[in-house]
DNA sequence: CTGAATTTTCAAAATATATTGAAAGATTTG
DNA sequence: CAAATCTTTCAATATATTTTGAAAATTCAG
């Protein structure tokens, strides 16, 4: 398979992946194509590679950015900025699950946290049933949390591997 | 609080976290419904409560039916059908995890599998940084899915220790 | 077998989400 | 500082997804 194809495929594959995590196609595209290119892209080499306007492009590429998984790259004078993507997947993966977590998951379990006492005698079945189900996603949440920054420990751990490496 | 208003609550909140996550909104509240009702449910009763449509109800239970997360419960001497949701949440989470990545990683990887390997020069810098980028997202992909096998271990043995409970 | 009760299907309508493009805002250069 | 270049914003538009509701199909009691 020639390499643009390969590309292609790629790009294409992660945009469905990426739609189908709740992550718009474009900018699981714009990931797509930056993590696969071997040097920092402008916005109009995302543009025309991608067949997107100028205004989806650099929207996708800021939120990019605010998850921490592209970085701005200045390129000696030249005056367009340049972007590249972080090539640590497993860094990558951490990011996105903590960004993830921290607007999505927390909402959650604060409601969960208001919710968990309700009036009412406890042997009521109603009660009972909603109280249960309820603690057991609070547990179940604590787990995703503990494993969450077990990742994370282990990311650092990784990165002090690589790290090590380079010293030897 | 009231138990009627914690439950609406839950319901609302189940409803958000499952959009964000690209599981519809509706099939996320009759989820919820379901999780904290202390009693099986008929199409009716899911319909009123949630002020949504015959149909839409209808195909809803059908898919967390075929996500395995939900079940019909046939009630002696009357003709509607009733349903439950699986209580086990732990359970629940790793249904709803497996039938994704059946569904979503699995093609991904094939992809990755089918542009692995690329024409041309491996010191090309643009051939190195495309199937560097590629092998990483498959070794990522490799760690998950023992994640996943780990956390239904542990599923059958939560199983197991509960029903030891039980016989004690 | 009949007909009433219930479930399923699916085209049309409603809603929600993503994209465009042009104007406004920044930034840099000479 | 004026002009050129580049970036950002956002209302309008386009696209995608979800929901409805009524008709068709199925089930079941008598």
């Amino acid at each position: 398979m020639k390499l643009s194809e390969a590309k292609q495929q790629f790009i294409q594959s992660w945009g469905v992946l990426g739609s189908q995590w709740g992550i718009n196609r474009s900018m699981a595209q714009v990931h797509a194509i930056l993590l696969v290119a071997s040097k920092p892209l402008s916005t109009d080499d995302i543009m025309e590679q991608l067949n997107i306007s100028r205004g989806n492009a650099n929207m996708n590429i800021r939120d990019l950015i605010d998850w921490g998984i592209v970085e701005k790259v200045i390129i000696p004078g030249d005056r367009k900025e340049y972007f590249s993507a972080d090539k640590d997947i497993w860094r990558v993966a951490t990011r996105i699950m903590y960004q993830r977590k921290k607007k999505e998951l927390d909402p959650m379990l604060k409601v969960l946290n208001q919710i968990s006492d309700v009036e009412g005698d406890k042997r009521n079945a109603d009660i009972k049933a909603f109280t249960e189900t309820v603690d057991s996603i609070k547990r179940l949440a604590g787990h995703a949390d503990k494993a969450m920054e077990m990742m994370i420990k282990a990311e650092e751990n990784w990165f002090l591997n690589s790290f090590m490496k380079l010293l030897k």
